[in-house]
DNA sequence: TTTATATTTCGTTGATTGTCAAAATATAAA
DNA sequence: TTTATATTTTGACAATCAACGAAATATAAA
C-alpha cells in the first residue's frame, strides 16, 4: 500500500489522533496512555504498534515498561506538515483538551505499581 | 466525526487520491474521471461526494454533465496543507503519473457522447 | 414525447478494521 | 524460583467501507 494512504489510515482513528496529542506533551508508557483514553490495554497496544510502523512515534524501554514518544527525527513530508498543524486544529476538540490536562496531572503511582 | 478525521478518512482511499491529483490539472467531468480510473460510475460518483462534503472539492452543471474541480476557496487548515504537499508527495506514484498523463491527452469526444 | 446520455441513489456483498478477552512474552520484586 | 506487573500477540466479533449492478433522476437530442 501507497506510504500517503498508510499515514493518513493511520490518522483517521479518534484514539489514535487522542494519542499523537497526549505525547506532544511528554512521553508516556502504555498503561498511562491506557487510563486516559479509556479502553483495553492489547487495543492501545495495536494502535501504539500502528503509528510506530508509520513513522508516527518511537519506543524505549525502560526496565519493566515501554515508553512512547513522537518521532522528532522523521524525514517525511505528510507527516511533518500534519503534526505541524494538528494541534491548532484540534484546539477546540474538548475530549482531546481534556486528554491533554490528564497528561499534564495524574501521577503515574496509581497508575503503574513501581 | 471530528472533521479533523473525516478529512484523513476521505484521504485514505486509493482512488480519491487519484482523482484529488487528476483535479490539479483541470476540472473534468464524471465519464472522464471513471475512464480513467476504470471502476463503474456509480462507484466514482461515491468517491467524488465523499470529497465534496468535506469541501476537497466542487461540483459545476454544465448542460448534462457535472464537472468537478478543486475547491480553492477552502479555508480549512489540514486540507491546504495536505493539498500543498500531496502532488510532490505522489511524484513517483506512477499510476498516478500515469492518470495525469491520460488526463492531458485524451479526447472528451470518444468518452462522453455530445 | 420518446430516446439517448450523464449522474446519483439504493441494496447487496466481500474485505477491512477497532474492539475485546485470553494467551503468550518480558521484566522486576519477593 | 515464584509471583506480580507490563506489554504484545492471537482469535473472534460487530461495524464500517469500497465495489458492483440496478433503479431512479436529470438533461439534451431526435
Amino acid at each position: 500500500m501507497n506510504t500517503a494512504i498508510k499515514i493518513f489510515k493511520a490518522l483517521s482513528d479518534r484514539n489514535r489522533l487522542r494519542i499523537l496529542l497526549m505525547l506532544t506533551k511528554k512521553k508516556l508508557c502504555v498503561c498511562e496512555i491506557q487510563d486516559i483514553l479509556g479502553i483495553t490495554v492489547s487495543t492501545v497496544s495495536k494502535h501504539l504498534s500502528i503509528l510506530r510502523d508509520i513513522g508516527f512515534i518511537v519506543d524505549n524501554k525502560e526496565g519493566k515498561w515501554v515508553y512512547y514518544s513522537l518521532n522528532t527525527a522523521s524525514k517525511d513530508l505528510i507527516l511533518n506538515q500534519v503534526m505541524l498543524v494538528l494541534p491548532f486544529y484540534l484546539n477546540d476538540d474538548e475530549l482531546i483538551q481534556s486528554d491533554l490536562d490528564k497528561v499534564n496531572n495524574f501521577s503515574r503511582k496509581n497508575l503503574c505499581k513501581s
